[in-house]
Parts: structure tokens; C-alpha cells; sequence
DNA sequence: AAGCCGGGGGA
DNA sequence: TCCCCAGGCTT
């Protein structure tokens, strides 16, 4: 294996220095070979050095497609030729000339940078990556691919589709996302920089993940990375990259009274919207706090007393078996609580509350979870009526 | 109707 | 510093 000499690119991250052993010379010669051969030449921004050009295509074409692009980068250029005449204009004609183009956040970003690179560079963009990043919309891949195109300088991109033209490559099976891997991927993409033809490597990458090695049906038998593509090889190519890990759902917590006098339950009309909208449920307690855990505090005497005040004088509670009820985007832990009065007063009165017959609980327009804890309260073993401690 | 995405900005 | 979201588009 042939050594490398290699000098840190300008825009590398300090201590990011690439591990010798992510050099692979071949990478590089497949994707340059590909391009020259198989690539886009004849695109508006390609075949220039001017940085304003590279740059407003760039930011164009972030989130969007080359196609959707071509007409808005042509008028664009008509409107403001040069970086002078963007930063000069109102921040309204801009915003005129990008409308339909989407994400407008890229706009007005446009037109800060412009009139930063006139105020601080003296209108011509600096060519160091880092200094390129901070400036507003440009961050180290946009950084990356502008110095690149406009100055030859080695610089890595790192955008959705190089990491998803990467993680097939080199069968990386964990979520790009991730910081560790991320960072892992920047690794590589410095490693794999060529030591000429940066610009052909760059585009290359980009319309390799643009054309060939799309999110879904990629096209392997075309690909310049077929033979060494370890996701063609183990048959993953559809697994990776690993898609996102959908983020555990919220979980919530409620306290719910089972209020039971005379052969009756306590029930509460719901909100005609929201969960269970419109349905009969248990009255909830509220002003419940979460505990650090996530938990729910166990509800005591004195909260359960003041809650059922309205209805009567608390003699004894019982805390029953919990309930998880899961839905579509969230969990929802139950604490049911039952609660017995000394006393019960007979107006209820408003917000939808309701004595309901407990023989009559199974025709009871309930949600699921909660009709199932009151049946099986109700006396389990169909000896219903009779065992019922109301 | 869910996933995707470079960068900005809030926590 | 880390994490989440935007806003339009694709699948």
C-alpha cells in the first residue's frame, strides 16, 4: 500500500487530521473517472471560477433540485449580475426574485452574506473554508464546495447524498445523524479527498448521489463503485443508510378517579376534540406533578379529598393497578385511584359529569382502556351485579 | 403522512 | 455545545 503525503486542508476542523487508514486512492479515481465521463459539464455554474456564481447555485440547489433550479438562477443573474448589485438591493427584491423557489430563510441569508462579503472582503469571497462557514447560509459543506469549485482548493462536502453515496460504500450501519457518526463520516471524506481534480471528485460525489445511488432504486450497474460497494455486496443497499430511529413517544401521565356510590360510577364528557373526543372517561386529577423520573407522584389523601370535594366527603382510597395505554404518538400511563365517599352530594352540576348506571357500563360510550378497568371492577367473573362494592 | 435535509437558533 | 426544527418536496 502506497503512502500518502498529505497536508491538512485549510477549512479542516483542528485535530480532524483523517486517519491514515480511510486513504484509498481508488475511491477517489472511480468517482473522477465516472464524472468526466458519465457527469453534468454544462450546467450555468459549472465552468467558472467566479465565486458568486458557484455560491448562488449552491445555495439554490440546497433542498432543491437541479431542474427546479435552472430557471430561477438564470433570472436571478438577469435581476443582480454581480455580488455588488445583490448586496446593493432592497431585501424585498430579492425575496421577489427567489419567490416560488422555496425556503426563504436561504433568501434573506443571500442577501446578508452579499452584503458581508462586500463589507468585510471587500466583495470577493475569502477562500479558506472556515472563514467561508461563518458567513450566513454557508456552513462546512456549502464552505466546502464553493472553494472547491471556485478556487481547486482540497476541501470535503458532506451533504445527504455523499453520506448516503458513503454509507453503501463502506456499509456504515448506523444513523448518519448521530454525532459519532457524523463526525466518523467528515473523517472519511477528508481521507478520500484526491490530490488533483478536486472539482471533478466534488461534482462527481454530488451527481453520483443525485442520479445513480438514489434514496430508493439506486441504480448499481451503472455505478463507477458497483465492485467495491459493500451494501451491493451483503445485499443492504435498501437498509442503508440507516434511516432515522423514530424518537421514543412522549409518554404522559394521568390521574383518574373511579368514583363509585349506589351502584354508580362517576363519569366526565370529553372535549368534542383531542383524545377520545366526545367519548364518556374517568374524571381526571389534576394539578398532578411530574417527578424528575418522568413519574407521576403518587396522589395522597389530601389531593384525592380536595378533588372529589364537589362531589362529597372522602372517606377511603385505593390506589389500583396502573394502565399504559398506547397511541399513535404518545403513551399515556393511567394511575387509577378508587375512591370511596361518606357522604355523596347529589348535584354534580356542569362540566359534563355524569352518574352512570355500573350495570349499564358495557353500552357505555367509552374508550377501550377505561371500559375494560371498570368491567373488571365491576366483578370479574360475570357475578357482576351482586359482588359490586358500590 | 412520513421521511428527508444543511444550516440556524434555542435550550 | 447539543439538539431540534424549518419548509418544501419525495415516496
Amino acid at each position: 500500500m502506497k503512502r500518502q503525503q498529505h497536508s491538512p486542508s485549510p477549512g479542516m476542523v483542528p485535530g480532524a487530521a483523517p486517519e491514515e487508514d480511510l486513504i484509498d486512492p481508488s475511491f477517489s479515481a472511480a468517482v473522477i473517472g465516472w464524472q468526466q465521463q458519465h457527469g453534468r459539464h454544462v450546467l450555468p455554474w459549472q465552468n467558472t471560477r467566479d465565486a458568486y456564481l458557484i455560491w448562488l447555485s449552491e445555495i439554490m440547489l440546497q433542498q432543491t433540485q437541479v431542474a427546479a433550479v435552472l430557471g430561477y438562477y438564470a433570472r436571478f443573474l438577469e435581476r443582480f449580475p454581480t455580488l455588488r448589485d445583490l448586496a446593493a438591493a432592497p431585501v424585498e427584491d430579492v425575496m421577489a426574485q427567489w419567490s416560488g423557489l422555496g425556503y426563504y430563510t436561504r433568501a434573506r441569508n443571500l442577501h446578508k452574506c452579499a452584503q458581508r462579503v462586500v463589507a468585510e472582503y471587500d466583495g470577493v469571497f475569502p477562500v479558506e473554508q472556515a472563514l467561508l462557514a461563518d458567513l450566513p447560509g454557508i456552513g462546512r459543506s456549502t464552505a466546502a464546495a464553493i472553494t472547491a469549485f471556485a478556487n481547486g482548493t482540497r476541501a470535503a462536502i458532506l451533504d445527504g447524498n455523499v453520506k448516503r453515496v458513503f454509507a453503501r460504500s463502506f456499509g456504515i450501519a448506523a444513523y448518519p445523524g448521530e454525532k459519532k457518526v457524523e463526525e466518523a463520516l467528515w473523517r472519511r471524506a477528508e481521507a478520500l479527498l484526491p490530490e488533483q481534480g478536486i472539482e471533478s471528485y466534488t461534482q462527481g460525489l454530488m451527481d453520483l448521489g443525485a442520479t445513480l445511488c438514489t434514496r430508493s432504486s439506486p441504480d448499481c450497474g451503472r455505478c463507477p463503485l458497483q465492485a467495491r460497494c459493500v451494501a451491493l455486496a451483503t445485499d443492504r443497499v435498501k437498509d442503508l443508510p440507516v434511516r432515522k430511529p423514530k424518537k421514543a413517544s412522549p409518554e404522559k401521565h394521568a390521574t383518574m378517579l373511579v368514583l363509585m356510590d349506589r351502584g354508580q360510577v362517576l363519569l366526565q364528557q370529553r372535549p368534542d376534540s383531542g383524545i377520545w373526543g366526545g367519548l364518556l372517561s374517568l374524571p381526571e386529577l389534576d394539578g398532578h406533578t411530574l417527578a424528575e423520573d418522568g413519574n407521576i407522584a403518587p396522589a395522597d389523601h389530601a389531593a384525592l379529598s380536595m378533588a372529589v370535594a364537589r362531589f362529597g366527603e372522602l372517606e377511603s382510597h385505593e390506589r389500583l393497578s396502573p394502565i399504559t395505554h398506547v397511541f399513535t404518538h404518545y403513551k399515556l400511563h393511567i394511575a387509577p385511584y378508587r375512591v370511596t365517599l361518606a357522604r355523596r352530594l347529589d348535584a354534580v352540576g356542569e362540566a359534563g359529569y355524569v352518574w352512570y348506571d355500573g350495570a349499564r357500563i358495557a353500552e357505555a360510550p367509552l374508550p377501550a382502556p377505561i371500559k375494560k378497568l371498570l368491567l373488571e371492577l365491576c366483578g370479574d367473573a360475570g357475578a357482576a351485579q351482586s359482588r359490586m362494592a358500590f
